[in-house]
Formats: structure tokens, C-alpha cells, sequence
DNA sequence: GTGAAAGCGCTAACAG
DNA sequence: CTGTTAGCGCTTTCAC
């Protein structure tokens, strides 16, 4: 069923039928697009996007290209952009980097990375995608990776380029919001467990901290300061160090859900409870972070939202040649559970 | 950069540079072919897919039609896809239903869940796509539901229509293993909780857990038969109930990774402890059931897997016309975890 | 072996 | 307002 095939129905011009399906209404009388309209209802007729972009070499379709589709933000995030585009009558395709699979060690072989990066975008350019989203794994920097002429734009993962539009979430303002509830709850005895040195999050997530324990008038004690990988094993380490310490220690901040887990149980094997004798907010709200024993407060990242925003951002790139909003800053939400019940059980928002 | 461009550059015909493009090498010397190729080369020459699947009317697009992006399982089975995709040439475009969104209490209301099947179908045809993979939510059974006239390989999913080409996993088999295991070590004292009554695969696993049972002359008592939804209150309460029975009870095989957290809770709740009074074996392998406390001994299911053999057959649907495997079941292995250890420590494989 | 040319389904001048 | 027409980049038949 093509346009043609309308036409000859309707007794009129393929041209015609090209308008309605337009919405060029300036330039065809209503009770012809009424009629062709009808027709194209009665025969379900669905235009063809192919030949429609390969003409007018203008496309709908947003290409998505992944670090690792498997971490477990990617399903989140690329439900955000499905939902941005079928309300716009985008459509999407993917590209998987399976970086986890494939480079492994070589995570840090910028050259390697990069070939693989070209040839997944050059491939998603033949497939006539109208632009990118890159989806990150967010602790790399990712300057100047991406080498294209469609518009890009980065979803959870930061770029140095002030021309890049990314969009993110609010990392900084989050930690010194939370930090500052437990420092006031707590005083000394609150403990940070820091994610990897060369994580860009990470080093807003302490820096939010750092300016809490400022506004406190506070130093924050090294003893009382761990710092992980981000993997379980590594929580468990950091918390040990701390508790080792002798420090009076009543609650932690760790700065993702995994390592709070492994603090947790590092914690109970100790036979101290959680959150009675020290308390843990975590950081992510991991699908099962809701569901383990106790189950964790933790910060909820706006993953949805940032798909949703960042394929709003390439939609607008993509037809109006620009953007104002270059740096997208997504809030964030602490979700209140058992390992650090809201103060005096009254559930306060706290919120970025 | 089209082929015009390069047939200029090479001082041949488009139609030449069109054969060497698909290795048609019987209808082109070698010496022209290796100008044209090595020019292609240097020009870093990419064909435009969507002009190409235009004109032959055959694409090499598979589209992806997923029940809810969000279920955790379906970036793994999506990162089959595009792993099998990109190995072969191919491309993939995914459309959302989210239907834990949009239908909601609906559910089961058929026709507008058809509707929206339908909508979401025809868009991706009009995206030009050879076929289709749906990916089942894995409980419904989804018979005739999907009305084209594309091929349709069904993932994760079940239909009773025996010309519809499926890939699943051996749910049975596995069960039959794991509950075997169980009788043999604690006889009258293991206990089952079922998934909801409407699942094809609880269905199943319970099928081959009455197997176990039968080959071990056992009887199945009904007091430490429970069953839930799927969810983790739900997993509590059933392990209540054959706690409240009073029959001795020593393990525990969960239908899912969920309830078995929900049960391993109620039972820590007692004061009992996992796996030392109770074993708990859950099924699915979430991905944090390594990390909860006690790590969960569980079933693997070969999701990645599953979406490569989805993303084969479908390409040999669209290659051939035809595929002899209809009906592809892949197999599941048991994760030995603290929750319920190997006998004697020595993890043997159970694997179906 | 190679090339000219028709046309996939659609858009957008341009002419009427 | 409506129709004619020339392509978008590519494949493929048919003639040379």
C-alpha cells in the first residue's frame, strides 16, 4: 500500500496525497484531505519512513549507541528515549558497544575504544539515524570520542567540551544534602565510603560532602573515610578499614548500593545490626535495593527522565538546528527505607 | 559520499561499483573490483542502508518489540540481539510497549493490549524492518496476538501455536534436577512455592518438580506447598504458611529470585537462619542475588543467549524463507550460593 | 565485463 | 488548490 495506490484511489495526485499526509493544509482543499484521509484510515495505510527520509534526507530516527547495554541504568534510560520518541513519532535503533565483553582490560586503550566507536557510528549513520545519544557508563570521561557530523548527545556521562549538551543528574547537590541530615543526626561518627579516584561522579559526590561538613564547621576524619571500587568486595574492605579504626562510627554514607551491601554485611558480621547500631544510605536504588535485609535508603537517579530529556534534546537539535539547554541537571530524591529511617520516623523530603 | 561519487572517481559505471559493493565478482574483473574497493577504502565509504533496503525491498533490520523495556531481564536478551546483529550485518530497532505503564490494571484486557501490539507492529514495518522479536513479559501467553505479515520469532515468551518459531528455556527440566537434589538430601522436609496459577513457566517448573517427586515415589505434601505472584510479600507469606504448618521443613525451592527473598526474611524473622536450618534455591539469577545476605543459590537463566538464537532464527527466517527450528529451548544451570550449598561442599553441576 | 536506464516510495519545486 | 515531474541512493535487467 503506497502512496501511489491512495492516489489512484482517491482520483487524485500522488502529490496530493503527499500534502495531507503532511499536514500541508494550505495547499489542498479540506473536503480532499477529508476524503484521503478517510481512505488511508479505511486501508490502514502506513507511509513508508524509509523512502520518506531517503528522500527528503531528513530523518526521524535516533540512533543509540551504548557503552554496555547490560549494566543495569541502559533498560531505564532507553525506556525514557522509546517513550520520548513514540509520543514524537521517532523511532529508534541501537548500536551496543558490549564494552565489557570486548575490551575488558584494555578499558582504558583509548585507541582501541575509539575505533570501536567510529565504526558503531558510522554504521548507525548508514542506517540514516538523524542524530546520537550516547549512553555512557559514566565514570569515563568521554571528551571528544565521538567523531560525526549528526548532532550527539551525551545521556549519563560526562564531557569537558562546553559545546557538548549532556545531560545528567545532580550528583553534588544530593551528597551535600544527605551528608548534612547525617551530620546533623550523627555528628562525628559519620563515615564516607568514596567510589574509584578517576570517577567524575564520585568526585561530586564528595565534593557535595565536603561542603556539608563545611557548612557544618566540621572536618571530616580520614579514619572515617574509605574508599572503593564500586564493586561489593571493595564496600565490605572500606567499612572494615573504618570500623577498625575505633572511631565511634553510627552511620555511613556509601556511594553506590553495591558497596553499601557489602558494608552491610561487613557490619552484621560483626554482629553490630543495621540500622540500629549504624546506619547506611547507599547510592543508585538498585532494582533489589528495595528488597534486601534491611532493606537500603538510597538515592533514586531520575534514569527515565534522562532518556525521556535527552532524546527531547536531539529531537530539538534535530529540527531546529540547536539547542539552548547545553547541560541538563536532573534532581535526585533519597529514598527512605530500614538501613536509615527518616529522622524521628517522619519521612522529610530530601531532594536535589 | 554515494556510490555515484565513487563510480566517478573509479571511471566505472554506478551499476559497477553496485556489484563489487555485493561481491557479485563474477560480473567484474578483479582488477576493477580492487580499484573500486581500494577508492572505497580511502574515502571511508558507507552505503546508505535505507536507499539500499528501498530498493530491494528487503532490509536487514530487525525490529524489536518488547513488552516492557524496563523488566530486568530485557537488556540482557537485547544485548543478544544486537550482539548477534552486529556480528551479522544487521541492524536493530526497538519499540516499547511499556505496558506496566500503560496498561496497568488493564492487563488482561486483550483488546486493548492488541491495539497497541498492532500500533507498535505496523510502525515497525513502516521503519522498514524484515521481522520482528517480540519479547514476552514470560507469563502471558500471547497466541495470535501479533498480527503482520513479516516474520515473528517470539523470546522469552510462550505460544501454543505450533507454527510459531520460539526460544525459551528448558523451565522443566532444570526443575526436575533442583527438586530431585532436595528429595535426596531432605526428603519429606522440602517445600515448594509455586508462581501464580495463570504462568505458563510456573506451570512448568511445577510439572517437573512433581516429576522429581514421582521418580522418587515421593508424595508432594500440600502443607508445605505454597504459592504467590511473583512478589516478595508474596514469597513471605507463603513461607509463613508452611512454617505455620508445623511439618518439619528444610528447604525450600522458590520459583523465583524475589519470593525467595521474601522468604529467606520471614524465615530470618523467626530467628531461624538460612541455609543452616532452612536452604532456600530461587530461580531467575538476578543480578544482585549474589549480593544479598546470604547469596542466593539460584538458577541461571541463558538470557544473553536466549537473544543471540532469537536474532539466528529470525535471520535465517528472512535469508531462507524457512527455519526447521520452531521451537529452540536452551538450557539453565544451577548457581551454588550460600543459601543453599553444594552437598559436601563440592559443587556438582546441575544443568539441563 | 560493463553500462544505461528503470524504478523502490516518497517530497517538493514548478507549472497550471 | 492540484498535478507533473525530477530525483534521494541504490539494485538489477537487459543490451552492448
Amino acid at each position: 500500500m503506497t502512496l501511489k495506490d491512495i492516489a489512484a484511489m482517491a482520483g487524485v495526485s500522488v502529490a496530493t496525497v503527499s500534502y495531507v499526509l503532511n499536514n500541508k493544509d494550505h495547499k489542498v482543499s479540506a473536503e480532499v484531505a477529508a476524503r484521503v484521509r478517510s481512505i488511508m484510515r479505511d486501508v490502514n495505510y502506513q507511509p513508508n519512513t524509509v523512502a520518506k527520509s531517503l528522500r527528503s534526507s531528513k530523518s526521524r530516527i535516533i540512533g543509540v549507541l551504548t557503552e554496555d547495554l547490560s549494566v543495569w541504568q541502559a533498560s531505564y534510560i532507553i525506556q525514557g528515549i522509546t517513550h520520548y520518541a513514540e509520543s514524537s513519532g521517532y523511532s529508534v535503533v541501537i548500536s551496543d558497544l558490549a564494552m565489557k565483553a570486548k575490551i575488558q582490560s584494555y578499558y582504558d586503550d583509548i585507541y582501541q575504544y575509539r575505533e570501536l566507536i567510529d565504526t558503531a557510528a558510522a554504521k548507525l549513520k548508514s542506517n540514516q539515524v538523524g542524530g546520537i545519544i550516547f549512553l555512557g557508563m559514566h565514570d569515563r570521561n568521554i571528551n571528544g570520542l565521538i567523531q560525526t557530523d549528526i548532532p550527539v548527545v551525551y545521556a549519563y556521562c560526562s564531557t569537558s567540551q562546553a559545546e557538548d549538551v549532556q545531560v545528567g543528574y545532580d550528583n553534588r547537590e544530593i551528597s551535600r544534602k544527605i551528608v548534612s541530615m547525617l551530620l546533623e543526626r550523627f555528628g562525628e561518627a559519620v563515615g564516607i565510603i568514596d567510589g574509584p579516584i578517576q570517577s567524575a561522579p564520585a568526585r561530586l559526590r564528595m565534593a557535595g560532602a565536603e561542603e556539608a561538613y563545611a557548612q557544618a564547621g566540621m572536618l571530616m576524619n580520614p579514619r572515617l573515610r574509605g574508599s572503593g571500587n564500586w564493586e561489593y568486595e571493595s564496600g565490605s574492605r572500606a567499612c572494615k578499614g573504618m570500623l577498625d579504626s575505633g572511631y565511634p562510627l553510627k552511620a555511613i554514607y556509601v556511594l553506590n548500593d553495591l558497596m553499601a551491601l557489602g558494608a552491610i554485611r561487613e557490619i552484621q558480621k560483626r554482629g553490630l545490626r543495621v540500622p540500629e547500631d549504624i546506619q547506611i544510605v547507599g547510592f543508585d536504588d538498585m532494582s533489589l535495593s528495595e528488597y534486601v535485609n534491611p532493606s537500603l535508603t538510597t538515592v533514586r537517579v531520575p534514569l527515565e527522565e534522562i532518556g525521556y530529556e535527552a532524546a527531547a534534546a536531539l529531537a530539538e537539535l534535530l529540527e531546529n538546528g540547536e539547542t539552548q539547554k547545553r547541560l541538563i541537571c536532573l534532581g535526585c530524591e533519597l529514598i527512605w527505607r530500614e538501613s536509615c529511617p527518616p529522622p524521628e520516623g517522619l519521612p522529610i523530603v530530601i531532594r536535589s
